[in-house]
DNA sequence: GGAATAGTGTCTTTGAGACATTATAGT
DNA sequence: ACTATAATGTCTCAAAGACACTATTCC
C-alpha cells in the first residue's frame, strides 16, 4: 500500500450506531455509558473505531452490532446515515463518525460490551431532552437519525423492521404512530396498509390473541418502496403528549 | 493533538463532489478529466483530499467548489451525500470519499482546476452510460446524487436551486421535467406549485420574453420542504427520450 | 349477556389529471 | 390578421379522512 505522493492528512475513523427499537408502544435508542475517556460515565451511541485500516465500513457497523447490542445473529435494518467530521468535535485528535442507522424488532436486553459500563434502552423523547446530555455531537446524530426514520416510514416498508418475522395490523400501527408521534384512525390505516402493493403478506390465516378477536398475522412483501407512499398527517395537527 | 492510545488506523479522506445544473433543457454534470494518477485521463467527479488535518469538510466541500467549478462566489446549494470507503477502492490506500451533492444555476463555462487537465459539463445520460467510464467508483456516486436529486424535488424546494434569483414557472417545469426525465402538463404544473404554500412568491409584476405572451416572475419562498409534495408520475408511466 | 379488539362499508372532501378556453405579447 | 406562450376554468376520478357498523374471541 502506497502513501500518497502529496502530504494528504491522514484521521481516525469511528463508526457510531443509531438503534431503534419498539418497547411498550415506545420509540426507544440504545445507548452505553461511557466506560473510557474523553467523556467518561457520559451517555452515547454505540460505536468504536475500526479495527484496521482494511476494514470495511458496513462490516465495522455490523461488528458494533454484535459486540454492544448482540444483534448480530438476527441481522436488522441497517444503513448509512451520515458523517460527522467537525474538527474539535473529539479531543483525541480529527476523528470522522460514520453513522449508521439501525432498526431491531423487540427482543433482547441489552448487554454491556467491551467499552461500554452499562448499556441500555432510553425512550427517544428522553434521550433527546436537555435532561440527557450525550457524548460528542451524538444528540445531533440521534436527531438525524430519528429523523431519517420518520422520513423513511413514508415510502418504504421500513416500518416492517421493526416488527418480527410475522405481526398484524395493529402492530404495524403502533410502529407508525410511536416513531410519528401521533394517533392513527385503526380503520382507515387497516384499509391503507393493505391497498399498497407488495407492502405487506399474508402469513397464513394463523393467528394470535390477548384479549378480543383474533388477528391476521402478515410478512414483509417483497415492494420495499411504497407506491402510494403512506401519508404522515401534517405537523399543524395536534401530537398527544 | 494526542494520538488515541490504542492503535486506531489512520486513513486518507477526500471530498467529492456531484455538480448538477441545467443546460438547454437537459441536467448536466460537471466532469473533470484528471492529470495525476489514478485514473489519469479518465472522467471524474470534481474532488481531492482534505488540505490539511483541521479542515472542515464542508469547507472543503466549499474549497473544491471554488477551485474546480468556479463557483465560489454564489454559493449554491450543498448538502451532504454520502460516504465511500471500500477498501481497495483507491490504489493509494485506504481512502474515504465524503461525497456533496451541489445544485448550481446555469452561469458560467468551466475552467480547469489544479488537477484537472479539462473541465466540462455532460449530460447525466451520457455519463452514466456505458460509453463513459468514469474514475474510482464515481459512477456510483453519480447514480446516488442524482436520485437524491430526484426524491428531494418532490418534497423539498430544491429545484429553485437551478434557476437564478428570479424564475417563472415554466422555468421551474423545465427543471422537474429534466430531473425526472417526464413531461408534465403546464396547466396542472402551474396551478400545482402555486397552490403549495410558500414554495414561490411573486417577484414584482416584472416580465420577460422571447415569443408569446410574458411570465411573471418568482422568487423561491420561505418554505424549504413541501407540504403537500410534488407528485412524480410513477415509472410504469412513459417516458419520453 | 358484556368487554375488547378485528375487520368492513359508506360518505365527504381534497387533490391529481385531462383538457377547453381566454389573455397578452411579437410579427 | 396569425403565432406562441401565459394564465384560468371545468370536469372526472382516485385517494384520504371521518365515522357507523358487523364479526369473533374471552370472560
Amino acid at each position: 500500500m502506497a502513501k500518497p505522493q502529496s502530504s494528504a492528512p491522514a484521521v481516525l475513523v469511528a463508526v457510531d450506531l443509531v438503534i431503534l427499537t419498539l418497547r411498550e408502544s415506545q420509540l426507544h435508542v440504545l445507548l452505553i455509558e461511557r466506560g473510557i475517556e474523553p467523556h467518561v460515565g457520559r451517555l452515547a451511541l454505540p460505536g468504536g473505531f475500526l479495527k484496521h485500516v482494511e476494514e470495511d465500513l458496513l462490516d465495522a457497523a455490523h461488528r458494533k452490532l454484535a459486540e454492544e447490542a448482540s444483534l448480530g445473529a438476527n441481522p436488522p435494518h441497517l444503513e448509512h446515515l451520515s458523517v460527522y467530521g467537525t474538527p474539535g468535535r473529539d479531543p483525541r485528535g480529527r476523528v470522522l463518525s460514520v453513522a449508521y442507522l439501525a432498526i431491531a424488532p423487540r427482543l433482547p436486553e441489552p448487554t454491556a460490551g467491551k467499552n461500554a459500563s452499562r448499556a441500555c434502552w432510553l425512550p427517544i423523547e428522553g434521550a433527546l431532552s436537555d435532561e440527557v446530555h450525550l457524548a460528542f455531537d451524538h444528540r445531533q446524530i440521534l436527531a438525524d437519525g430519528v429523523e431519517r426514520a420518520r422520513d423513511k416510514l413514508e415510502r418504504t416498508a421500513l416500518a416492517t423492521a421493526f416488527c418480527g418475522s410475522t405481526f398484524t395490523i395493529s402492530d404495524l400501527q403502533e410502529v407508525y404512530e410511536a416513531v410519528w408521534g401521533v394517533r392513527l384512525d385503526p380503520r382507515n390505516f387497516y384499509r391503507k396498509v393493505q391497498s399498497v402493493p407488495g407492502f405487506i403478506v399474508p402469513a397464513g390465516p394463523t393467528r394470535k390473541a390477548e384479549s378480543g378477536r383474533p388477528a391476521r398475522l402478515f410478512r414483509p412483501g417483497p415492494q420495499m418502496t411504497l407506491r402510494p407512499p403512506m401519508t404522515r398527517p401534517s405537523p399543524t395537527d395536534k401530537e398527544p403528549t
